[in-house]
DNA sequence: CGATAATATCTCTATCTCGAAATAATTAGT
DNA sequence: ACTAATTATTTCGAGATAGAGATATTATCG
């Protein structure tokens, strides 16, 4: 026999059909506290992770931003506009690929975001005092696993 | 000292901002891969998330279903609205207090629910994969922890 | 009882997000 | 080199969501 056949299929299901409800409900209490967080500076949650990415890892062509923060490419072509406006970022021509466009961080989008991430920071660390470290830690790797595959069957 | 200092305070908030950005994705991916399934019957997720509310607990006042989901008393209306529209659920008065009002199934909502939530459940099972049942159990006790700390902070 | 507060739902507007299609530039195949 | 396929970005239109305020009803408290 393969695998033992189905021990317990229904109760298989009922756990993962329990563990949506609970990952759905988790992760909209806590994006709800990050985003009243943030629009105290100004900025709704997918500006703001634009943001971070740039301050944390430098220029980013358009389209990586689109696959990092997990958004449609037309979203990312007006959350760039309105940063724009803002003169947060600028957006640079590449210049070995004239199809490609960076985003970049203004002074002033820089200076934002070395005043309000270390509040941030702590607002995300506030928000998520619920568990001790370690179980984070656990937290973490498990929805490493549970993201990594979803992410694959997505295509 | 009160409670012996801060130990490795920027570790810990680290390790926070870390889940932070694990469950958002996780959460995400898990989400567009639901869509995508339940967009085949013509339904998005919140919809969706109301007709399977009523499916398995019953009428619920309008109200209750904005808490019960986590969306805003306006958009209930809105999607309250569109299910009626397609003769999925209809609103019912309270008799006890005329300021409520109940959704329920009709029998053709009802009827949908019986035929597509067994492949929902299927789909749910399939994308949540990346797990054994064991660590999902552990998963949804860790996440109930952390999501109802949240929610308890948002007000 | 009467004024005030609280609750439930809805209206209206602004913002956000997506998907499909348009445009432009590069790469691959022959 | 030329055509076709691929990639990057933008435009456009439709739908979804939130928030503030309006309305109606019920509860509270002097």
């Amino acid at each position: 026999m393969a695998k033992e056949g189905q021990q317990q299929p229904i109760d298989e299901r009922e756990i993962s059909l329990k563990l949506l409800i609970v990952l759905m409900r988790a992760a909209q209490s806590v994006r709800k506290g990050i985003e009243a967080d943030i629009r105290h500076h100004g900025l709704n949650l997918t500006a703001f992770s634009v943001l971070e990415l740039l301050y944390h890892k430098g220029d980013q062509p358009i389209q990586q931003i689109s696959g990092k923060i997990l958004i449609a490419s037309s979203s990312t072509t007006y959350v760039v506009d309105q940063l724009q406006k803002k003169r947060l970022i600028i957006r640079k021509p590449c210049p070995g690929d004239r199809r490609v466009t960076f985003a970049s961080l203004t002074d002033e989008g820089r200076s934002l975001m070395e005043r309000i991430f270390p509040k941030h920071r702590e607002a995300v660390h506030a928000l998520l005092g619920g568990l001790p470290a370690e179980e984070k830690k656990t937290l973490i790797d498990m929805l490493k696993k549970l993201g990594l595959f979803a992410a694959d069957q997505l295509g």
